[in-house]
DNA sequence: ACAAAAGTGTTCCTTTTACACCCATGC
DNA sequence: GCATGGGTGTAAAAGGAACACTTTTGT
């Protein structure tokens, strides 16, 4: 593989690259937030080259396209979501932020790689780097490995491994800002799915804010917020009362 | 004047001008908010030039400084002030956002600028421009007018004149985030000089959260943080009972 | 003594938290 | 019937809003 491809790919096109597209020096990281088992999951590509290196699923802003829509295309491509909850949260622009360290690692350990001078050179200048997070149903996802990726996980947010550059700054201060705009109580939408029970909403809210609440208050609190509709009950087998399900109403959100 | 020197005046720089330093395609504006006759203002450039060009202070950012240097180097030009409070709230990363309506309105009503058109494209590019507010105490700062700005004036929010670009927008937002920062109780301590009153602090908060509090709860709510040292009191001279003056706590900020 | 404005205390109400009870379900 | 977990009601506690009262200052 060459340097060429895989800057064309680290830019999330699987397109012919060509820097002259891109907007120099400015970069975007997703955070890609999921649930599962009561556990809030990050989607974690793993390079396919020798040597551990994880990184954030990121991308190049299009001199044509917004800014949101350049997250939304990089978000698009690696879920094969669309309509996706996504929130901008920081921007990362340090002046030693760039890829010289990390691509010297890679290089160290992987040295078939090979590519013009002048792709490698805008390639490891300092980046400025635009910070999204997303929310998903994570049963929606199919991950989708860029031409650069071994593979994609979920991992749980408490068992990060070391990510390529300031990664791990960036999902905590992600984590940071999606916690306070889960408090308008819209945003766990997007991670559930269609329906669930009261008390997989409050799973979910403890998982987010690592604390308990109360059943009765917690219910008392969601049906004041008049934000979800009753549905019929989920009968499952187990021997006591139905639980009912629930659906977020279709016009608080969004 | 040569389209030269306004790209480097623009830039915040008095030096030599020279686009290879910055990072192209990127700039900060700054939305300065200063408090005076319980109000709260903006510093607003008035630029030099035929017609009424209303900007926000800006910048760009230099290949080895880091996003909030720049932003706080573009702060201590304008104001003269150093150890300013300052926020990134947010990027303005649309693909329309580029200066050259602007300038086609300005070198429509200024015909005497030129300059080279390598510069003129440079500068008419598209441009990702990240967002910082700052709150300063309004009695420190000495306006200093770049070399491009006719004059440097306080408005007032509620009184804004038509701004270049999207300037409107983004003071709207800097507006937001500010009062949502605000709620921590330190911030505060950035827009009131060294000591102050409970009645002068209780009209700061009624200016910026626009709606009236009661004197007495006021106080309460206030002492209660913590946050405040009582000194000694204020006699002014009038027939009434003296006020303590107050000082934020060393500790308690920053 | 009095008016004006600052400081403090006290009650009332709303919201939040904690505890208790009842209801449905399958064995 | 009974164990299990879901739904609802109510009392206690905490927090905030409104009101009243006291203190200080210069005339």
């Amino acid at each position: 593989m060459k340097i060429t491809e895989l800057i064309a790919a680290m830019s999330g096109s699987f397109t012919h690259p060509s820097h002259q597209n891109y907007i120099a020096q400015l970069s975007i990281d997703c955070v890609i937030f999921g649930y599962q088992d009561a556990t809030l999951k990050v989607l974690i590509p793993k390079l396919n080259f020798k040597g551990d290196f994880y990184s954030l699923p990121s991308g190049f802003v299009r001199q044509e396209e917004d800014l949101d829509q350049a997250a939304l295309r990089i978000l698009e491509e690696r879920t094969q979501l669309a309509n996706i909850y996504l929130q901008q949260f920081h921007v990362f622009g340090n002046a030693d932020r760039h890829n010289e360290r990390f691509m010297l690692d890679l290089l160290a350990l992987n040295p078939q790689l090979t590519g013009p001078q002048e792709e490698y050179d805008w390639y490891v200048r300092r980046f400025v780097s635009v910070g999204y997070y997303a929310l998903v149903d994570i049963n929606k996802v199919k991950p989708q490995c860029s031409e650069l990726d071994e593979k994609m996980e979920w991992i749980p947010v408490q068992e990060l491994p070391k990510l390529i550059l300031d990664g791990a700054e960036i999902i905590a201060k992600a984590l940071k800002a999606m916690r306070l705009h889960f408090d308008d109580h819209v945003v766990g939408y997007n991670l559930l799915p269609e329906t669930f029970t009261m008390k997989e909403l409050q799973q979910l809210y403890e998982t987010v804010f690592d604390k308990p609440y109360r059943r009765n208050n917690f219910q008392k609190m969601i049906l004041d917020l008049n934000i979800v509709d009753r549905l019929e009950k989920q009968f499952t087998g187990a021997a006591n009362k139905a639980p009912y399900l629930y659906t977020f109403k279709p016009t608080s959100n969004k």
